[in-house]
DNA sequence: CGTTTTTGACCAGCGC
DNA sequence: GCGCTGGTCAAAAACG
């Protein structure tokens, strides 16, 4: 990898190596530091880029609208994210050619407001569409005898999700929240597996899958699914407080392991700095350019992105 | 001892 | 209807 391209990077970037201009979903006017003609999310009509984070996406203070809305005309300003606008539900349709990155995003809720998401996530997400192997009847089996009982197979709704890339040799980044793995599978043309985690907050119900690129190991893929309703955990493991600390953050030379300091601070509710809802953009300027994460509405594009991905890494 | 990870089994959805 | 695959459960093991 170029070495200007670290430079133009901060030091505790944990995604050194990503070519910025690979994540077209950060803007770097802030920082006068583009690296290269990058399509900012100011290319997306309507879709201002200060108002799109990953914690933003986290925190639903992005709806699911807009951000489909500009997934779906973005391509055109870079060739690294197409347009994928999975309205279908089916996680199957591109099977073929996508079957090893597993599924596509699913559907926009017709409500992308939201709701949805809270209500399955308070129903302590288990309820959501667990399965019920209803052992003889579970006492808890409230969740699973209702669903065995509701005769319907009302489809499954799904949180939209939202795809990061990140070059990194640690497969499960943290991020600030408390995750538990609940499940790991084999993917299919790939030799890496796949892990699942869910939040450990109680009503939260947010989920997230890991996975490494069998096109580029070196990329991890860290697929989102819901949004976070609370604050990031203090009882972190490792203190959450000393995470969010400035000071801690950016003399740590660990940073391969996390999420940059900004993006931590993006975890937290954006209400608590600005009442006025323009929280975004203040966000926003406080990010930093290094902050590459590349967001994909359809999951299924991951493996061409990583090829493409490959491609502008190689001279 | 409480929490997290591992892992085999099970279930639902989808294509054929 | 069958088989495949992704996603989840849950008991046991591992960990701190």
């Amino acid at each position: 990898m170029s070495s200007n391209e670290k430079n133009d990077l901060h030091l505790y970037d944990p995604f050194q190596g990503f070519n910025r201009s690979t994540f077209p979903f950060f803007d770097d006017n802030n920082q006068g530091a583009a690296a290269a003609p990058i399509p900012t999310l100011k290319d997306f009509q309507g879709f201002d880029p200060s108002y799109m984070s990953f914690t933003d996406y986290l925190h639903g203070s992005v709806d699911y609208n807009s951000l489909s809305r500009a997934f779906d005309m973005s391509c055109s300003s870079s060739d690294v994210v197409s347009p994928i606008h999975d309205s279908s539900n089916s996680k199957k349709t591109g099977t073929a050619d996508n079957n090893s990155a597993g599924n596509n995003i699913s559907e926009n809720p017709s409500s992308p407001n939201s709701s949805v998401s809270n209500e399955e996530a308070a129903d302590e997400d288990s309820s959501k569409s667990k399965k019920d192997k209803q052992p003889e009847g579970a006492e808890d089996g409230d969740d699973k005898s209702k669903k065995l009982n509701k005769p319907k197979k009302e489809k499954r709704k799904r949180e939209p999700r939202i795809a990061f890339l990140t070059k990194s040799e640690i497969d499960h980044l943290e991020d600030g929240y408390r995750w538990r793995k609940y499940g790991q599978k084999a993917v299919k043309n790939s030799p890496y597996p796949r892990s699942y985690y869910r939040c450990t907050s109680q009503k939260c119900g947010v989920k997230k899958r890991v996975e490494r690129s069998f096109q580029d190991p070196s990329v991890v893929i860290t697929t989102y699914e819901g949004r976070h309703n609370h604050y990031i955990p203090v009882t972190l493991r490792g203190n959450a407080a000393g995470m969010l600390s400035p000071s801690i953050l950016a003399s740590s030379a660990s940073m391969d392991r996390r999420f940059p300091l900004e993006f931590l601070s993006h975890f937290l509710p954006s209400t608590s700095n600005n009442p006025t809802g323009d929280t975004n953009s203040i966000h926003y300027q406080s990010l930093a350019p290094h902050q590459q994460q590349l967001q994909v509405p359809d999951y299924g594009l991951l493996q061409d992105l990583v090829s493409s991905f490959k491609r502008r890494q190689s001279p």
